[in-house]
DNA sequence: TATGAATGAGCGTTCATTCAT
DNA sequence: TATGAATGAACGCTCATTCAT
C-alpha cells in the first residue's frame, strides 16, 4: 500500500534524526547520515520535508505531542486529585527515562533558538492537557491558587530535573526517592 | 600592558561567542564571524582556544562558575535559613532574567552533548556551592530528609523553569507571582 | 551512461590533479584548483576520493601501474635478453621522455613522505614484472649473480637519472648517447 | 660573540628545518614548528630568511655543498682510479645512510619544483667537483668515451637507488652486496 | 637583534539542497 | 515517487608573514 511505505519512509526518517539528534546534537547530524539510518535516498527527505529545519520541527510536534499524550495517558478523573498527580508525575519520569533519545532530543531542541520556529499557539495546544489538568484543580481549590502557568512550570521543571539527574548516571534514584520527590512536589503546591 | 591586552581579546571573543550562541545557537555561530564580532582576526582566536569545541566549553565553565558565585553572593549565614533560600531563589531569577545571555547558553550547553565534553569532577565542583547550601540545612533538619543532590535538583529544575517562562514573554511574573512560586518551592521541601 | 560519467569524472580529477602536482608541487596544489581544472565541483572530488592524501596516493598507484604496464608492453621472451634489456632501458627512456607529468609525479612522491602511505606489498606487486625480467635473467645467469632487488635498483636508478638529465634541458641525448648509456649498464650488468 | 650568536641560530634554524622536512615533507613543515624546535621566536627566522622557500633553498645549497664536499674527501689522486672510484662509490653509500636526514630532504628537494628556484649555474658548480672527477677519467680513457654528465648522471643515479634500497628497509645490504653494487657500476662504466 | 601576538588569505573539507534520471 | 551524484557556499582551521615592543 502506498500510504503505508510513505508512512514508513516518513517514519524512518523522524525515527533516525531523533536518533542522531539526541545522541550528537544538531551540528553533528547532517542529512546524508539520516538518509543513510533510515535507508532512504538523501533526496527523498525532501519529498517529505522542505528543509531540515521543517523537519527538525515536524519532528519536535510529534514527539512532543507522543510523549504529552502519554503522561495522562492513565490518568482516572475518578480518583482523588492527589493520587492523580503522583500518577502523572512518577509516569513523567518513567516514560522519559525509558525513552532517553525523546528526552534528549526535547531537552535541546526547547533550549535552543530552534524552539522559535514552531508557533506558540501550537505549542500552547500540546501543553493543553497538562496544563487544563493542573488548572482544574487549582480552580477546585485543591491546588495552591497560583497562575496554571506558573504551577505548569514549577512542576514540570522539577520533574524534567528529576529525569536529567536520572540519565546523568550520577546519582540512580531508588523508588523511595522517587516518592520523597513526589511528595516534595505536591506539599508544595496542594493548598495548605 | 601585555596582560590587560590579553585579558581584553579574550574577554571580547567570550563575549562574541557568548551572544552569538544565546541569539543563534552553536550551529549558527561561525567562528568567523565570532572573530568579527570580537574585532579580532579569524586565527587569533585560536591563540587562545585550540578549537571551537574548546572556546564553547571554556565559555561554559566560565559562565556557569561565575553565575554560581552571584547566586550565593547576598546570602547571609546569620539569618534564618528560610529567609536565605528566599534570597537564593529570588537571586537566582533575578540574575537569569536580567542576564538573558548567560540563561540561554546555559540551557543549550548542558541540553546539548557538549555538556559531555567537561569533567564531570569539574561540573561538580562548580555546584559544590549550591549543593552544600541545601545540604547543610538538610542535615540540620530544617529541610526534608531527601538526597541533597535530589534536593538540589528540584529546586534548580523549578527555578530555571520559571526564568524560562518569564523569557518565554507568555507570561509576566509580578512580584507576587514570584512570592508564591518561591513558597510553593520551600513549602514542599521544608521539613513536614 | 553512469560508468561512463564516473569515468570521465574521476578520470578528469587524476588528470587535473596530475597536472598540478607535476607542475607546481603537492602544497602548491589546492583542491580547489584541482577541482576548477578537472571542472567539476570542489565537493565532488570526495565522493571519489575520502581526503586529498588518498586522492594522490591512489592516483601514484594509477600512474606507477599504468607506467610500469608501458614498459614491459613490448616485450618479446622469444628475443635474446641482451635485445629485451635494450628494448626496455630505450622503453623507460622514450615513455618518461614522452610523459613528462608521470614522470615528474612519481619522483616526487616516492622522494616524499607520502610514500609510506602506501602499503609495501602493493608496492611491490606494482614492481613484480620488472622484478621478474631481471630476476629470471639472474637465475638463468644471463646476468651477474647478484640480488634482483639490487639489480633492479641499479638499473631503474641509473635510467631515471638519464631521464632526469633529459628533462633538465641541460644535455639533450642524442640517440647514440642512449645506446652508448644502455650499453654501459648492460656491460655493468651481464655474467662477465 | 655576537657571530657566534648568529651562526648558532641560523644553524638551529637550518638544523629543525631539515629534520622537520626529511620526516614529514615540505608540506608538514610549518615555520611555527621551525621556529619551536630551533628554540627561536617565529619573527627571528626572517631576519636570516626573506620567506620559507628562501629558507628551503638556502638549506639545500648548504646540505648539497656539505655532502658533495664529503664524497670526495678521502679522495686520493695518487691511487689507481678504480680504487678512487671504489672509494668514492662506497663513501656515497655510506654517508647517506648514516646522514639519512640529508638524503631524504636532497631527494625530496631535487625532485619537486622547488630545484627551479635556484640558479642552474649555481648547482653545476656544486656538483663540478664530482663532475671533473669523472671527466678526467673519461678524457685518460680510463672510462668509456661517453659524455661527463651521462656518467654522472648513471653513476649518481644508480648509487643513491642503492642507498633508497638501503633505507627503505625491505633489503639491508651487506659489504659484499655493495661491493657487487660497486663493480657492477665499475664494470659498466670502465673502457672496455 | 629578537620576540611572539596578531593577521587574514587560503586551505581541506562538509553538508543542505538540487535535479537529471 | 525515489534516487544519489553533483553542487558550491560556508565552515573550522592553518600558517607564512608582519610589526609593535
Amino acid at each position: 500500500m502506498r500510504v503505508n511505505k510513505d508512512f514508513d519512509k516518513k517514519e524512518a526518517i523522524f525515527e533516525a534524526m531523533l536518533e542522531l539528534i539526541s545522541k550528537h546534537g544538531f551540528h553533528s547530524s547532517p542529512m546524508s547520515e539520516v538518509a543513510k539510518q533510515a535507508n532512504v535516498a538523501a533526496g527523498t527527505i525532501y519529498h517529505y520535508f522542505k528543509s531540515k529545519d521543517e523537519l527538525i520541527c515536524a519532528l519536535y510536534l510529534k514527539i512532543k505531542s507522543q510523549s504529552n499524550e502519554m503522561l495522562l495517558k492513565n490518568d482516572d478523573p475518578s480518583k482523588a486529585f492527589k493520587d492523580r498527580f503522583r500518577q502523572f508525575y512518577l509516569q513523567n519520569f518513567n516514560y522519559f527515562t525509558k525513552n532517553t533519545k525523546e528526552f534528549y532530543f526535547l531537552e535541546q531542541f526547547s533550549s535552543s533558538p530552534y524552539i522559535n520556529l514552531v508557533s506558540k499557539t501550537e505549542l500552547q495546544a500540546l501543553d493543553q492537557p497538562i496544563y487544563d489538568f493542573l488548572r482544574k484543580a487549582v480552580f477546585t481549590q485543591v491546588l495552591r491558587d497560583i497562575s496554571p502557568k506558573i504551577m505548569t512550570s514549577l512542576v514540570l521543571g522539577s520533574s524534567s530535573a528529576l529525569v536529567k539527574l536520572q540519565l546523568s548516571g550520577d546519582f540512580l534514584l531508588t523508588p523511595s526517592d522517587l516518592e520523597s520527590a513526589y511528595i516534595t512536589c505536591w506539599d508544595g503546591i496542594k493548598k495548605q
